[in-house]
DNA sequence: GGTGAATAGTTCAACAGTTTAACTAAATTG
DNA sequence: CAATTTAGTTAAACTGTTGAACTATTCACC
C-alpha cells in the first residue's frame, strides 16, 4: 500500500468509528428508558455476566480509575440496583452484586437490546459478520498490545 | 443462522465493539497530551476539515443537544482555538473557524494520531482491511437507518 | 407591511462521568 | 512489629450532557 492509500484509509476509519459509535450508543441509548444510563447498563452487564465482582475488577475492565467506579457504583446502590457486600476473610474487599430489582431492569433492558441488535446484524450475511468479527477480535488484541506497549514506554 | 447463533454474535459483538472503543479512545488520549480531550479534538478535526462551520451544523453530526455544543465551543474559544464570527447576512448565525494556534494544535495532534493508526492498520493486509471498511461503512448506513426509523415512531 | 411562527444560538440548573490527591482500613512482607 | 502494599472512599475540580427558558433575527403569509 501507498501511504496515500494509507492515509485516506486511517481517515476513513477514523471518522467511521466515532460516527459508528455515536450512533450505536443514541441507539442502545433509546432502548434503556430513562432509568439507566449506557455506562450504567454496562456496568449492570458486567455483574451479571461475572456474577460478583469488585470494583477494582471493574476499573481495569473499564479503563477508568476506580474512584470513578466508585461514583457510578454509588448512584446505582442509591438506586437499589447494586448491594455491596464486604469478604469476610479480606476485609478490605467489597464485593459488588446485582440486587433482584437489577437483575430485572437489566434484563429487561438487555431484551431490548438484543432485539435492536438482531434487527442488525440479520442485515449481513453470516460470512460478512464472521469475517467483521474476526477481524474486529484481532483488532481488539492488537489495540491491547499496543496500550502495554505505551505503559511500558 | 440459528436464534443460539445469532444470541452469540450479537453478545460477542457488544463486548467488543465496548472494548475496542474504549481502548482506541484511551489510546487518541494518550497522543493528544493535556493540552486537548478526545472531543474537543474530534471538534478540531471537524473544523479543519470543514473549513468553516456552524452549532447547529456540529449538533447534528455530533447528535448532541446544541447547548452542548456551545458549551465546548465556549472552552475552546476561551482557550484561543476557535474564533466565532457572525454572518453580514443572516446575522443569527455564528461561524466558527479555527485560530492559527487551534490549526497548529490539531496538526499536532493528528500527526502523532496518524502515526498510531498507522503503526496499528499496517498490522492487517489490504484484503482484511478493505473488507473490513467496506462492513463497517454498510454498519453506519444500517444504523443510520435504524435511527430515522426511531425517529419516526 | 405587520404579526406570528420558525430558526440560530446562548444561558442556566442539574446531573453523569472523569481525574488527581489525600485519606482510611486492612493485609502482606521482611 | 514496622514499613509497604492493596482495596476502596472522599473531595475538589473539571468536561460533557440535557431540557427549558431566553434573545435576537428571519421567514411566511394574509
Amino acid at each position: 500500500m501507498d501511504v496515500q492509500t494509507i492515509q485516506k484509509l486511517i481517515d476513513r476509519y477514523i471518522s467511521l468509528s466515532f460516527q459508528v459509535h455515536k450512533k450505536a450508543e443514541n441507539l442502545i441509548k433509546s432502548q434503556l428508558g430513562n432509568e439507566l444510563t449506557n455506562d450504567q447498563h454496562y456496568v449492570l452487564r458486567y455483574i451479571y455476566q461475572a456474577g460478583e465482582c469488585t470494583s477494582t475488577e471493574l476499573a481495569e475492565v473499564f479503563e477508568v480509575n476506580k474512584s470513578a467506579i466508585t461514583a457510578i457504583i454509588n448512584r446505582m446502590t442509591d438506586r437499589g440496583l447494586i448491594k455491596r457486600t464486604r469478604d469476610e476473610n479480606d476485609r478490605r474487599v467489597v464485593y459488588l452484586t446485582l440486587t433482584e430489582e437489577g437483575k430485572g431492569l437489566y434484563q429487561k433492558a438487555q431484551e431490548n437490546i438484543h432485539q435492536l441488535v438482531e434487527s442488525i446484524i440479520t442485515q449481513f450475511d453470516e460470512a460478512e459478520i464472521t469475517q467483521f468479527i474476526h477481524t474486529y477480535e484481532k483488532l481488539a488484541q492488537v489495540l491491547e498490545n499496543k496500550k502495554n506497549e505505551e505503559l511500558e514506554e
